[in-house]
This record gives structure tokens, sequence and C-alpha cells, in this order.
DNA sequence: TGACATCTGTTACCGCCGGTAACACCGTAG
DNA sequence: CTACGGTGTTACCGGCGGTAACAGATGTCA
């Protein structure tokens, strides 16, 4: 069953040439562009992923697995939960610092994959995992709607944030790390108090 | 001087009738769906907004004013910093609630203008405004980074968890505020540690 | 009055996009 | 030799944002 490896293997290599164009052309790579660094043509890109919606997904799943590997294990590490929520924030931020194009679209491939089809995307996965460590943490019934609402308001707090930051630069990014971290332990509140 | 009246008074027809096609068929809306709903041709639509972005910006600050007008109330207005905050939520909540076709337009014209050209969009006024309310509610100088960081990070939890509510809507408006309000008064920090 | 410029509006086009139909090629099974 | 499934191509479709080029009204100056 040689086609099957064949098959992988080429979905391996569509995706690669898919990254390389993402990385250079930001969000708006084309379908077009990305068979051209294949070495390709458009159609067999749509035999693959079927959908542009389809090869986002796909592209996204790539990178998410490993981030979501790495913000695990910030998460579930060593030292006070303060310390692990700070690491955590601080992993997210070295990954759309490293790669803001990917990071950018993997964003727009969630907005347009959830307007259209019912693709799990980048932040949806973020939100889940994130809900099910809240849940776990805070020793919550896997149902409790805290979970849920607040690992969605999380995961958009960094995001947003990361996002200004990213533009703007006007710190390191561990001070960054820090003050999102405060947010959360209610250094605004405490404070408006 | 007519001609300049008669400039306004068509741009503010162009503009309602935008609004009703963003109603009608969400963040997707054509130039050319606008144009024909206005009873005109792109071209006109073009003189007057130049660009696309043009017109997303224009759109923009049309409701953009409104809301921000109402937050600044609910911000400013009686009761302790926790009521005000919670109640600042819900005017946001209740906004997006109701006009869900529109506010997924903004947010999505913040994206593409951003990319584009440099349009202050929605969100982007609402941290500004955002982050001068928290630098004088915290009694902090206009330049002190605490307030940008808070403010997006503040603007992106409450979109984010506003946004995954407006899809699965499991709790009440209030309910949402009052999880979000605790979020920021510290709930998940204090449980955690 | 007639000639001219200007503003408003149109049609008809451009290039690019996502997506697909239809056909050419090529190894293999009968 | 033939029939066939898979791989690849070209060439197209409709729709998008955006624009050039032209047509008609209107006011201005001689």
């Amino acid at each position: 069953m040689t086609v099957l490896q064949d098959r992988d293997a080429r979905r391996e290599v569509l995706l690669a040439a898919a990254d390389r164009v993402v990385q250079r052309d930001g969000a708006s790579a084309s379908m077009a562009a990305i068979a051209a660094e294949a070495g390709i043509t458009k159609p067999i890109l749509y035999r693959h992923f079927g959908d542009k919606s389809g090869l986002y997904a796909a592209l996204a799943e790539r990178h998410t697995d490993s981030l979501l590997d790495a913000l695990v294990d910030a998460l579930t590490g060593g030292g006070t939960p303060r310390e692990r929520v700070h690491r955590t924030i601080d992993t997210y931020l070295a990954t759309i610092e490293q790669q803001p194009q990917v990071y950018r679209f993997l964003v727009q491939s969630e907005e347009a994959a959830s307007a259209h089809g019912q693709v799990r995307g980048f932040l949806r996965r973020l939100q889940e995992l994130l809900a099910a460590g809240i849940a776990h943490e805070l020793a919550l019934e896997a149902e409790d709607l805290r979970s849920f609402v607040w690992a969605a308001g999380i995961v958009g707090m960094v995001q947003s944030a990361g996002e200004r930051w990213l533009e703007v630069q006007d710190c390191s990014r561990d001070a960054l790390a820090g003050l999102l971290t405060d947010l959360l332990w209610g250094a605004y509140g405490s404070s408006a108090d």
C-alpha cells in the first residue's frame, strides 16, 4: 500500500510549502501561490484538502499541536499557580513573537473557518484546553460555566494584549506576561476598589 | 454651498444603505450589494469613500460613537468600581447581542483595515478609551504601560467571551457579565492559589 | 446665444481570487 | 491490445475590489 504512504508524504510536502508561503506572504496567502511554491497546480491542492478552509484546518492543526504541547507543559510544570500561569502566557507570547505571520494566519483562519463551516480552529482548541485546565485547577465540575467563560476570556485577553504588543513592542516579553498575570490575579480590581 | 450639504446628506444615505446590507448579509457585504441597496452604482460609492476600508471606517465610526458614549456613561456612572465595571461589560454585551451582524462586521473591518492601512477601528478605539479610563481610575501616569496592556487585555477578554456567548448562549447576559467581572477581580487567581 | 469646463452618473472593463470541469497521460489488469 | 483508475494539466466559471472611459446635465464666461 505505498499509495497511502505516498499520499501522506505528499500531504506533508504540501503543508510544508503552504507553511513557507504563509511565512512569506502572511495571512493573504493564496491557493495558487501555495500550489506554485509546491511546484504543482491548484486542482491537486484541492484534491488533497478539498477546500481552502480544509488546508487552513490542516495547517492550523500542525502548528497548534506543538504549541498546545508546549502550553500544557508550561501549565502543568512546577511552581506556584502564579508562576505556572506566568510561564504559560510567556510560552504563548514567545510563539507569536517568533512566528507572527503564521500566528496571524491561524487566527484569521479561525474566523474564516468558523464563519463558514464547523472547523475547530486554533483559538477554539486553545479555549477547550484551557477550560479543562481551569476545571482541573479549581476542582470544578466539568460542565461548570466558569471554566468555559474564563477560558474564553483569558485566551482573548492574552491574544489581544499579545497582538498589541507585537505591533508596538513597548516592553519585554517577560514584563508583558507579568502584567497579564497581575491582571488575572485581580491587580485591576483590587486597585480600583 | 448646497453642494457640500448634498454631499454630506448623500453620504448619510449611503451609510444607511450600507448598514442595511450589513445587517442582512453579515460581514461579507460586498460593495456592489451596498451600491445596489442604495440605488446607485459602484463608482459613486468609491468616489465617496475611496476604498472599501474607507467605507468600513466610516461605518465603524458611526456605530462606535454611540457605543462609546454608552460605555463611558456606564463606566463613569454611580456605584462601586465593581458595579460600574459590571454595568460597562453588560452594556457592551447588550450591544453585540442586539446587533451581532454589525458587530461582526466591525471586528472584521478592524482586521482588514489594520492589516492594510492605518485606520483606527472599532476595537482600537475601545482600547484607547478604556486605557484612559483605567489610567484615571487607578491614578496612573498617562504613559503607564499598565493602562495600555490591561485595556487591550480586558477588551480582548470581553470580546472573546462575548463571541463565545453569542454562539452558545448558555447563560444570561447578566450572569456572563458577572463572571467576567469576577475574573477581573482575581476570581481565578485567588481560587488557584 | 454658443463654447467650455465641471460634476454626476453610467457601462464596461481589469486582475485576482476560490473553485471546478474536462481532458491528457500512464502504469496496470484482463 | 484494450480497458481502466489515478495523476496531472489547461482552461474556464462566477464574484470580488477597483477603475478607465465615456454620456449627460449644469453653470460660467465670451
